[in-house]
DNA sequence: ACCTGAACACCGTTCAAGT
DNA sequence: ACCTGAACACCGTTCAAGT
């Protein structure tokens, strides 16, 4: 029996388009490079793939969808969990920072939402205000997500964060003090500061937030 | 004396990219189009401008920056105001969505920044967490910028949102009720909700989770 | 059914040459 | 100093033709 090893797929165009995105952005994807990775011709991805943004589609959904299935026993620690998962995915493959906010990965971004709904609606907030509160965490999730995306992508692939932050931790610090205070004085702070926790620490700042949302308890007897 | 009404200039390169970018998005904007409607040739625009991305971060930049000198008496209406100034201008402008996330443009996210930290620290909040605040804000302000972004370039520029809203909402009555509980429920909200109130229900939702940060004054005597 | 590769209709950017 | 426009090195996508 032949082994084909190579036989191509849906699965192995996007596996390999996950691939090159990770090794070298978004710029790095095209067809014809793809093409020659998997050593064919152009006209055989567009067989499996409807065109390139099918393909970015796939992939985005192919690298978040794995990061969801986390649960916790609490609601809140819930959207930590989820949270977290989309941060960290993102992390590793930083073009889906960009990719995820588009309407094209709506269904992607729809399963993130729905995570995230189902545990506001778990930690009693009131119906009318559930739409708002889920929807005011999926969108700072995301906008950590294409900042971080942009930060990933201003340096060459690889390259460790604490090398960026010190550098922009630098341009800050050198600003003009009366245009930019704030900037200045929170620049120290931007050398070391540990993304993933200032990540979180939003999220528990909107948590607290919609706690507040919740009416209170029958005081106990 | 000869009037020289088209006279180019980095300015007017900027202006014709800007009404580019609102008439067709992203996609409308190429530099033989502007060199085009310009009347001249391709050469004239990059011997005012670098290249396409200088072009869209200048471009960026004018859209925003006078979107952000808005003020108010109480730091927090002031975060209001600097949030619902991005969000208008986004909401004009869709393609700044997806510009104003890019590393390119951080001297306009700069400022936006800067203005959120001097209210966080007006509100009182400790400088070790004034950092985190800060960007709370400015994340979610970012991640709805995008998602705007994306949904305005769903549809044809100039279609009003209430159609793309009912669609959409249509999509998600129709999801599996097990799959999709939260965003089915939702549903029907999302038809008639004001994105504007949603928007400012999250600044307000962080701004409770700020607040809380806020040590107790002394009591009064 | 699946794949090939030439061809089409574009891009952004450069640069010798003009005024 | 400022502008022209041909030329270069790419793109994504299509499609007749093959197996």
């Amino acid at each position: 029996m032949t082994r084909r090893v190579d036989a191509l797929s849906r699965e192995r165009i996007v596996g390999a388009a996950v691939e090159m995105l990770d090794e070298s952005g978004e710029s790095g994807l095209t067809v014809r490079a793809l093409a020659a990775r998997l050593n064919t011709g152009l006209g055989a991805i567009y067989w499996h793939v409807t065109n390139k943004d099918d393909l970015l589609v796939a992939a985005t959904d192919a690298v978040l969808t794995g990061a969801l299935d986390t649960a916790a026993a609490d609601p809140a620690d819930t959207v930590r969990a989820v949270a977290l998962g989309v941060f960290d995915a993102v992390d590793a493959h930083p073009w889906t920072g960009t990719q995820l906010p588009r309407l094209t990965s709506q269904l992607t971004t729809l399963k993130i939402f729905e995570r995230l709904g189902r545990q506001v609606r778990a930690l009693g907030v009131p119906a009318a205000a559930q739409f708002d509160a889920a929807s005011a965490l999926l969108n700072y999730i995301l906008g950590v997500a294409g900042q971080n995306a942009a930060l990933a992508r201003s340096v060459a692939p690889g390259t460790d964060r604490a090398t960026v932050l010190r550098s922009m931790s630098a341009t800050w610090a050198a600003l003009d003090q009366d245009e930019h205070s704030f900037a200045r004085t929170v620049a120290g702070r931007l050398a070391d500061h540990d993304d993933r926790a200032q990540f979180l620490a939003g999220i528990d700042l909107i948590l607290a937030g919609i706690r507040a949302l919740v009416p209170a308890p029958a005081p106990s007897p």
